[in-house]
DNA sequence: TGATAACATGAACATATAATCATATTTAAA
DNA sequence: TTTAAATATGATTATATGTTCATGTTATCA
């Protein structure tokens, strides 16, 4: 069991790092929507009404720390989640969040 | 139900305000410690080798978002957890970061 | 009341972050 | 092999964030 009080300094970084991704209301929206469909780049930028730049960098954010995963067709790249677990926090947050 | 692709403006601040109190190591580090046993303000700092301001601070932003509570006992302030879902998130998350 | 202990607060600074702009890369089709 | 469509990338800029320093506040005790 690791329940002890001193975090190790790996432990630390993995952990806020994730957090860190679900902190931006960007990547939140991004993430909700692929919890919903698979999207591409553009599907994104379209029903966000976001930058494509702004959306391409979010999802390197998100694909380093691997919580989406990518797929081509053609020209276009498929992105949805890879970490069940993750979505899984972020949708019951929500919902969470409206029982307020 | 709320399944809705478009979160409103209000949900997005709150989901990311909170995750983003997580996405800090002194952060975590504080609300792990808080999980393990109320502390007061100095022995957090003797705990985990911090600043009392930065304590301090970091206190204020975690009460601010009711993720920590205060009590008074003399000149010390006991801090402690307030919100049991989101200490639940941390500690399963810990645990899964564990396990890589 | 004066002194001390514990904690909070405000200002300042350095760093991190997110969005934007311009441009590069990759693939498919003409 | 041009051209166009879709996406990625690098640089830049404005803003957000975390820590530190100095100081203020509150409560206890001599």
């Amino acid at each position: 069991m690791a329940n002890n009080i001193d975090l190790d300094k790996e432990t630390l970084f993995i952990v806020s790092q994730t957090f860190k991704a679900l902190g931006d209301p960007t990547r939140i929206r991004i993430l909700h929507l692929l919890s919903v469909k698979e999207c591409s780049v553009g599907e994104i930028v379209e029903h966000l009404s976001l930058g494509q730049s702004t959306v391409s960098h979010q999802l390197r954010f998100l694909k380093n720390l691997r919580l989406v995963k990518s797929r081509r067709e053609g020209t276009s790249i498929y992105y949805s989640p890879e970490d069940e677990h993750i979505m899984e926090i972020l949708e019951k947050t929500i919902e969470h969040s409206n029982h307020d």
